[in-house]
DNA sequence: CCATTAAGTCACCGGGCGTTGACTACCGGC
DNA sequence: GCCGGTAGTCAACGCCCGGTGACTTAATGG
């Protein structure tokens, strides 16, 4: 009977990686104050000074978790015309995984802390919505930005963090009215 | 020269009252897990043995603080004509102060919380979103409601919990907008 | 085959949390 | 005028957190 898994081999390249994933993962899933340091290193099979060793601070791997995460998370892309049903349907069906609208996820759960709130706000700024708003243009575009990613936000809130108790058919009713209230938005 | 406020009357009811207060400002401005027993209680000016003598545990002080907060949160008065206008208003310039839409914001705070978010979700749905969803009547209604309350969910987040750098130009600009979708929700 | 060095672990620290039982001081009724 | 009960305080507990220095183990080059 094997007692211990198999060690994971000394790597660290590899083993920073392990933790900044298992960090993303749980960040998208709690807050930025429930998510332990040793809840990270058990989900990676560390331990936990090791995370603290690679990442330095809780702060800082939260920090390399959102500039991560960040990377993969190409909002603005494809044509326009079609924005406003893409978002609507990432943000009600939300196929899990990395990237896609993760990163905007991750946000959310943590912007009720006070001690990830202006690191959010920063990186959402800088990552998110300026690209966002540069990307829209036209007349009132800071407006119009806003107003989008506030609604986007708060279906996302209204999805994700809230248990979903909606039928087939009322999901796709939503998803029809979102995507053209974005669409209206994204248009002028 | 005082060294001491003048002591709080000896009086169970009034300091209950008190710390019931305080601890509604404290939870309309940081996260559940960001607010401390101690910090209610230097707010009251008393022990913070005394907030756990008095409401059992911080959990069921939450309870009561989302209880108490509720009542007056009269989000549907007022004729449906204007609702979007009024939804608005509230949203994008929340005078503060007790009443109005403060324990939709008490909600959002908390809801990244693992503790609390069970609370927020049970409480929201019965004195929110159950009320609004039978207000709003008519075809689609779930998801009509669903989705102006994920909206205004939305831009609370994004007017509250972040910074806001938007001129008055811009901010009335956003208000027309808003309530021009919420108002086309309301009237199907 | 061993020495060196990096990778990872272990024990522990200081601090903050919510909560509790023992204690104190005040106030109304006799 | 004191006395019982209640409002409020105090000190402490157990717990968990993030972080650190000393130690152990594994890979690697000679």
């Amino acid at each position: 009977m094997f007692c211990h898994v198999a060690p994971r081999p000394r790597n660290a390249e590899a083993t920073r990686a392990a933790i900044l994933e298992a960090a993303r993962e749980r960040f998208a899933r709690e807050s930025y104050d429930d998510v332990g340091m040793r809840d990270i290193a058990r989900d990676v099979g560390v331990d936990a000074a090791l995370v603290s060793r690679y990442f330095g601070s809780k702060e800082d791997l939260f920090i390399a978790v959102l500039n991560a995460s960040g990377d993969k998370t190409r909002i603005i892309e494809g044509d326009r015309a079609t924005f406003g049903q893409r978002m609507a349907r990432e943000a009600i069906y939300k196929e899990q995984g990395p990237g896609k609208l993760e990163h905007m996820l991750i946000m959310l759960r943590s912007i009720g802390s006070t001690k990830a709130a202006e690191l959010v706000q920063r990186n959402g700024q800088d990552r998110f919505f300026g690209p966002f708003e540069q990307w829209l243009g036209g007349p009132d575009a800071p407006v119009r930005a806003r107003l989008a990613a506030s609604i986007m936000m708060g279906v996302f809130i209204g999805s994700e963090l809230c248990p979903d108790d909606l039928t087939p058919d009322q999901c796709a009713a939503m998803e029809q009215r979102m995507a053209a209230i974005l669409q209206a938005l994204i248009d002028g």
